[in-house]
RNA sequence: GGGUGCAUAGCUCAGUUGGCUAGAGCGCAGCCCUGAUAAGGCUGAGGUCCAUGGUUCGAAUCCAUGUGCACCCA
């Protein structure tokens, strides 16, 4: 270097431009994530960068992010993303602000979905389902869930999600499976579970019943009845008395199943006296009906009346307590009939008066249950009433060919002869059918395991657990509050398949379920080494030990409800592992869960330990198209997250979620993603630019704060106060807020202002200069801080950047702590300073683009701006280069008003800018307009250029 | 049909307990630079704050109704 020319010729800039320090680095403008990322990862499972954490943050206060298990059936979707995107941003948050952030991802497994998969693969053979032995179909429920976790585990990996993926946790695991058994003895041996009765959708043809997903909806002409139900007891409405309540249904065989009528309480009623009928009413004049006020016109046309004699007002209110007699009353059906107000009763069509009969619909058995009317069972699962029906024993409602059987005429006939018949008709409507058979189905009530909301006061407890639990955003609270105080009793038996058996013998004289810890055991140990198929295995014997004879007790083969297997994962997951702990930290999934996972988990853990498995809950939206559209195949809207990490790659998809206000619904699409290409850009360069000028940084050169410039300590207090906000921000997982506050400080303090003003320095001062110093160590700074703040979000780009600076061989960036800020840096003297001065700033630059629109500038560096300003803006400019902080060759600074002429802003009163030319000649080496250079032997550089050229690689 | 929630520039979002000419960033347009260069800087144009009615001296903000969208339930 010693022999490279002092004073180049001008012409010759070339040489000049050798010795200044422009950015080096080989951080690539061009990110290519799609390809670079999947190297990172490679790499990070080389080093083992999950076990690392693990390691390094022995003994920290532990963080656990308790997954919710997605489901094992299909590639991810965008919703899945979201979540575990989020998830892996709120753990990488955390573990780098001290703690011990260890995440264990899980499966759900069980289930219909799965099953239904299975059998459909069977029907594709031409193979019958139940030709095949259980704990065979079992096994391919579970190799086709084995299939899907491997699938689902390298695409959330893809997407950057730290975790233990080498241990997931799957609700078909035979510990899993064990404990979920384990659960269900607790709520046995508590008294929680017990047997009872619900009705569900049944085919008589394949002797089954059927889940929602079974079934398929097709027209069906129905008979239509309207029947009469004398009132006994009048409640408050003496006028009711000698009144009939008249029903309408489509479905005149579930009359001997009714124990109650449903009334709108917001419907107006009457009570309508027959006046004249035609030839063949089934009323005749005098009878007094009780309807519904909307439905007199279409009610008479139904019944044959040709008129009505009166017509008496009331409300639905009135109706509160009144009670009636069964149509068949006499006939062994002398029971009282209650009315109860019930939601969904409309005034469409009928007569305003729903019948309720607690086995034969989903609303019925309900508003049933919440008045503690009785469900019977009235009909067998070969469609046949049961031998204790009183007048219909044997009759069928439907044949086994899937035909209608006689037992709609017979209930008709019944009526008709004890004239509780009003009329009868057609009705074309939807109604559910087999998916399978093509034949109706019919709601029938079946045995089925509960487990009470009242017995261990599990409903008071679920309520107070919710109380005590951070909700996240705070409506959750009362969301999943009201629901769980509406509540019915949780069904939790499925006569299934594929899951996991409800572990209970039922004694066959008392009809109890055996409760015994002895056998709980033998059953729980079982599963541990084979799974629950050990219980499908035979008939149970071994669990029963020489205690109890097999031939005492029926061994229950319901699967338990796949709610019920999620809600127990605290169980076998949190409890279990030593490296976890109970209750989690978090639970976090979409809001729909709150009548989901939260809600299944908490009740679930209320009913065996008292209290909620979590301390927080947090939830988020559900992701819509750019339009705000819900996503579907049909409209061709869907963007997979698999699409955008193709083409985009994940930093970018992980940009989107904090970019979102996930609380609400958000949108996804082509403008949406866009944008976060070019923020990504903008942060992309921002770091790149660091880098560069950071090249061969040596700690010699390092600077105290104290000997930094007042630029470089305002930085610094900057840095302080984003160190709050990230901190803060983190632990209220507002991640949107840190995002825009970073992405605006690279933007506007950073690319905008302060790497602007300090090109001068870090180009062209003595690289031992304070100035230059100074820069550097705040870039070094800037450096650490954004790296590591940034790291959660952008993990694979993070990583990149630190691995430019520090070597491929490095220890991650995601074993950084964000880093320690010293207080000292801040300072809000500082701040307000230096607000003064970039507003005096502003102004600056607003009259240099008058300038240059009139082509008198075209660099800023040609201009010598003259600043007239009042005092107090002054003193707060003391000490401080407004040239070098506007970027100018030199600035003139006047106390006083502005002249006429001179340029101002609206909103900046008191201050006025007059621009001239600067006087001399451009340095040819940092391009300042200088009168030094244009002295004859200056050699074309200013004098600070002259020296740095001199002194080049010396102190390097 | 019921419950819950949301609606502010083209996009993503701020707008405390009612008190501004309603803000930011991006995008867009124009200009400058050419030593961050498929970069960087500056300036500018974009709003029926979903609609209607009300409370108030004053409403994006509070109330009512409606519309649209979403989730849950029926």
């Amino acid at each position: 270097m010693a022999d490279r020319p002092e004073s180049p010729t001008p012409a010759t800039g070339v040489d000049r431009k050798s010795t200044v320090f422009l950015p080096q680095t080989s951080f690539p403008m061009k990110a290519g994530l799609p390809q670079r990322e999947p190297e990172t990862l490679a790499q990070w499972e080389r080093q083992g960068l999950y076990r690392q954490l693990r390691e390094q943050s022995k003994g920290r206060e532990k963080f656990i992010l308790h997954d919710g298990p997605p489901y094992a059936n299909g590639n991810l979707h965008i919703g899945h993303a979201l979540n575990k995107i989020l998830k892996d941003v709120i753990n990488r948050s955390q573990q780098m602000m001290g703690r011990d952030a260890n995440y264990v991802p899980g499966w759900d497994c069980h289930g219909l979905p799965i099953e239904w998969q299975i059998e459909q693969n069977y029907r594709q053979a031409g193979k019958n389902k139940d030709a095949v032995p259980i704990v065979q179909f079992r096994r391919e429920c579970r190799e086709f869930a084995s299939h899907w976790i491997g699938v689902q585990r390298e695409e959330f990996k893809r997407l950057g999600v730290i975790g233990d993926w080498d241990h997931p946790y799957s609700t078909m695991d035979f510990q899993a499976e064990a404990q979920i058994a384990r659960e269900i003895c607790k709520f046995v041996m508590n008294g929680g579970l017990y047997k009872g009765a619900k009705p569900v959708m049944w085919s008589v043809v394949e002797r089954t019943a059927l889940a929602e997903a079974e079934v398929e909806y097709h027209d069906r002409t129905s008979t239509t009845v309207m029947a009469c139900f004398p009132v006994k007891a009048a409640g408050r409405a003496p006028s009711l008395l000698g009144t009939t309540v008249v029903i309408w249904t489509t479905t005149p065989w579930t009359l001997p199943g009714n124990r109650a009528i449903a009334y709108g309480k917001g419907i107006d009623y009457v009570i309508a006296t027959v006046g004249a009928v035609v030839e063949g009413s089934f009323v005749k004049p005098g009878d007094r009906l009780v309807i519904a006020k909307r439905l007199v016109d279409s009610v008479r046309d139904a019944a044959k009346i040709t008129a009505w004699e009166r017509l008496l007002p009331m409300v639905g209110a009135d109706l509160a307590g009144v009670v009636c007699r069964h149509p068949f009353h006499g006939a062994g059906y002398d029971f009282d009939v209650p009315l109860y107000p019930g939601d969904f009763v409309d005034t469409e069509q009928g007569t305003g008066f729903v019948h309720i009969a607690p086995g034969h619909g989903e609303d019925d058995f309900v508003l049933g249950q919440r008045h503690g009317v009785p469900v019977p069972e009235t009909v067998g699962g070969d469609g046949a009433f049961l031998p204790h029906v009183p007048l219909f024993s044997g009759k069928r409602v439907m044949l086994p060919s899937g035909k209608d059987g006689d037992a709609n005429s017979a209930v008709i006939e019944a009526l008709r002869e004890r004239g509780r018949l009003v009329a009868l008709g057609k009705l074309v409507h939807s109604y559910p059918h087999s998916w399978r058979s093509k034949a109706p189905v019919i709601f029938r009530n079946t045995p089925q395991w509960f487990i009470s909301m009242t017995a261990n006061d599990l409903r008071a407890k679920a309520l107070k657990a919710i109380e005590q639990v951070r909700w996240i955003p705070p409506q959750g609270r009362s969301r999943i509050y009201s629901m769980v105080e509406n509540r019915p009793e949780w069904v939790i038996s499925r006569q299934r398949a594929w899951g996991v058996p409800i572990t209970v013998f039922v004694d066959r004289k008392t009809g109890q379920p055996l409760r015994d810890e002895r056998v709980n055991e033998r059953i729980v140990s079982a599963f541990v080494a084979e799974g629950a198929d050990a219980w499908f295995a035979d008939d149970g014997k071994r669990f029963l030990g020489t205690d109890y004879a097999i031939a005492d007790y029926e061994k229950v083969n319901d699967i338990v409800d796949v709610w019920f297997d999620s809600g127990s994962t605290h169980a076998f997951v949190l409890e279990q592992r030593p490296d976890l702990q109970w209750p989690a930290s978090l639970y976090l999934e979409g809001s729909d869960q709150h009548r989901g996972w939260f809600h299944s988990s908490l009740l679930e853990s209320c009913g065996t330990r008292g209290v909620a498995p979590y301390e927080a809950v947090l939830t988020h939206g559900f992701v819509m198209d750019g339009e705000g559209r819900k996503m579907s195949k049909s409209l061709g809207n869907v963007v997979s997250p698999q699409d955008v990490v193709k083409k985009h790659g994940a930093d970018i998809l992980r940009l989107w979620v904090v970019s979102s206000d996930y609380s609400e619904d958000l949108r996804i699409g082509e403008e949406i993603l866009q944008r976060q290409v070019d923020a990504y850009r903008k942060l992309r360069n921002t770091l790149r630019y660091i880098l560069g000028n950071l090249a061969d940084f040596s700690e010699r050169e390092r600077l105290p704060v104290e000997a930094m410039p007042e630029l470089e300590r305002w930085v610094l207090h900057r840095l302080a106060e984003l160190d709050q906000l990230v901190r803060r921000s983190c632990d209220d997982f507002d991640f949107h807020a840190l995002f825009v506050t970073l992405y605006n400080f690279c933007t506007n303090d950073l690319s905008a202002f302060y790497f602007d003003v300090r090109k001068d320095s870090l180009y062209c001062d003595r690289p031992d200069a304070i100035r230059r110093r100074a820069a550097r160590t705040v870039l070094d700074e800037l450096f650490r801080c954004l790296t590591a703040w940034l790291a959660p979000i952008l993990c694979f780009t993070a990583e990149e950047v630190w691995q430019s600076r520090h070597g491929a061989g490095a220890a991650s960036v995601h074993l950084q702590l964000f880093p320690d800020i010293p207080k000292a840096w801040r300072s809000q003297a500082l701040a307000d300073r230096w607000a003064a001065v970039r507003t005096l700033r502003r102004v600056v630059t607003g009259a240099l683009e008058i300038e240059r629109r009139d082509k008198r500038i075209g660099a800023s560096l040609q201009a010598h701006p003259t600043v007239y300003a009042d005092a107090a803006t002054l003193t707060a400019c003391v000490g401080i280069d407004l040239a070098e902080v506007s970027i100018t060759s030199a600035i003139t600074v006047v106390e006083g008003v502005p002249p006429t002429g001179a340029f101002t802003l609206d909103d900046v009163p008191g201050i006025g800018v007059v621009t001239t030319l600067a006087d001399g000649t451009k340095c040819q080496r940092c391009w300042q307009v200088l009168p030094e250079v244009a002295v004859p032997d200056s050699g074309g550089v200013c004098r600070r250029c002259a020296d740095a050229v001199a002194h080049h690689g010396h102190a390097r």
